[in-house]
DNA sequence: GTCTATAATGAGATAGAC
DNA sequence: GTCTATCTCATTATAGAC
């Protein structure tokens, strides 16, 4: 399914393929982010963009096809935010756990939240992408590379925890950092009173803190100690 | 969408009526956990069943119904189950909070790991029902009661902490939850060096241990001790 | 590259016989 | 309650004109 070979092109596209391209994946991150794989349809990806449902096939290949160009399109650029967050860090002295975690989850969650409306779908597209076994390829491709730096590290800060122990508290982090994304909503439900009161609004600085607080005690926790 | 209107019987259903209908609804709930709601359909639904497309209408209703019906079949006994192991608890003494997290987790993760592949197709349901805003009525309706008391007794637990702040945390521990169910094969994934040694085999009990030690630590890092 | 038109398939739902 | 048969609609993908 996951046939993800690169046309050969003969010619640099023109300027305005690149335009109509670049719309059509917008529209796709779109609608997949908000009816996941197979609740949206080409159809409704090509009124979003603006284009005829041709034309997305044109641009996009197969369904499937579409759908790996858009999750990966985000993903190299997000690589680097992270491995580049984890060097410049560890430029100004010795890492510890909590700078590690941040590395990782801030760079995803500044896009997401002040990123603008596309990484805001990117966002969720992830989420989906996470729950569904079916995409398990995409995301080993994606993501799994720079997890395996940042697993290292935290296996290094962290000597004492068992790898299976560090890999599920990794999981358990990367699925809170994705239910902002989803969950957004929920979370704020769940913050009021009965009487739908909060007692503090929420920011998107102070979501992050809580998650580093979560995630950080979290690791620190199935990690004795005494050896 | 989500009209539950359930029909008036006119009679009690026969035995084996009621024997087909149970077949449905189980084949639905595989088809759904595998597929997701857009991507299951009544026909791999009716096959799986052994029965004819029309008789998962007549049983079932549409196929909103149906979805609704199937979240909400689990949802009442997982709800019985958490709020007897809190009292239950609360028997023995005073509540911590590890306990009130446990009697959470617990019967959940122990009818996933233990209770068979209906459970097991149920937790991974449960995963694309959170991550997917469109199904958020069917998540209040069948799990914010007993989610609220659980709150209610975390905030007693937490008087420092916000209840935005717990109601984060609270989302990011069900997502933690959910990815057992719906990463499993992650989860072993990343536990392995790169040579796919594992140094521990992860039992259902030390996943659990796990998830408890990561949720109850991340709840107290947010609560300040001292006021 | 872009469009129109359409092929080919599969979907959910239902009417009506038994 | 169950089954056969079918309706109606939406889907992905492509062929071919411009």
């Amino acid at each position: 399914m996951l046939n993800t070979k690169q046309k050969q092109r003969q010619r640099a596209p023109s300027k305005r393929s690149l335009e109509t391209r670049a719309r059509i994946l917008d529209a796709a991150e779109t609608v997949f982010s908000e009816h996941g794989f197979d609740g949206a349809s080409i159809r409704d990806i090509a009124t979003r963009a603006g284009v005829q449902t041709a034309l997305v096939n044109h641009h996009g290949g197969s369904k499937d096809e579409l759908f790996f160009t858009v999750v990966a399109r985000r993903a190299e650029p997000l690589s680097h935010l992270r491995v580049n967050a984890l060097a410049a860090r560890e430029e100004l002295g010795p890492l510890d756990l909590r700078s590690v975690l941040a590395c990782f989850l801030e760079p995803f969650l500044h896009k997401v939240f002040e990123g603008g409306a596309h990484w805001r779908a990117y966002g969720r597209l992830i989420a989906h992408v996470s729950t569904d076994e079916r995409w398990r390829e995409i995301a080993e491709r994606c993501f799994d590379p720079t997890v395996e730096i940042f697993i290292t590290e935290i296996r290094r800060l962290l000597p004492n925890a068992s790898r299976a122990q560090i890999g599920a508290c990794f999981v358990f982090m990367v699925s809170s950092m994705l239910s902002i994304c989803a969950s957004l909503g929920r979370i704020e439900t769940l913050g009021r009173d009965q009487e739908g009161i909060s007692d503090s609004n929420a920011t998107p600085t102070q979501m992050i803190e809580t998650l580093l607080d979560f995630c950080e005690a979290g690791f620190l926790a199935i990690s004795p100690l005494k050896a």
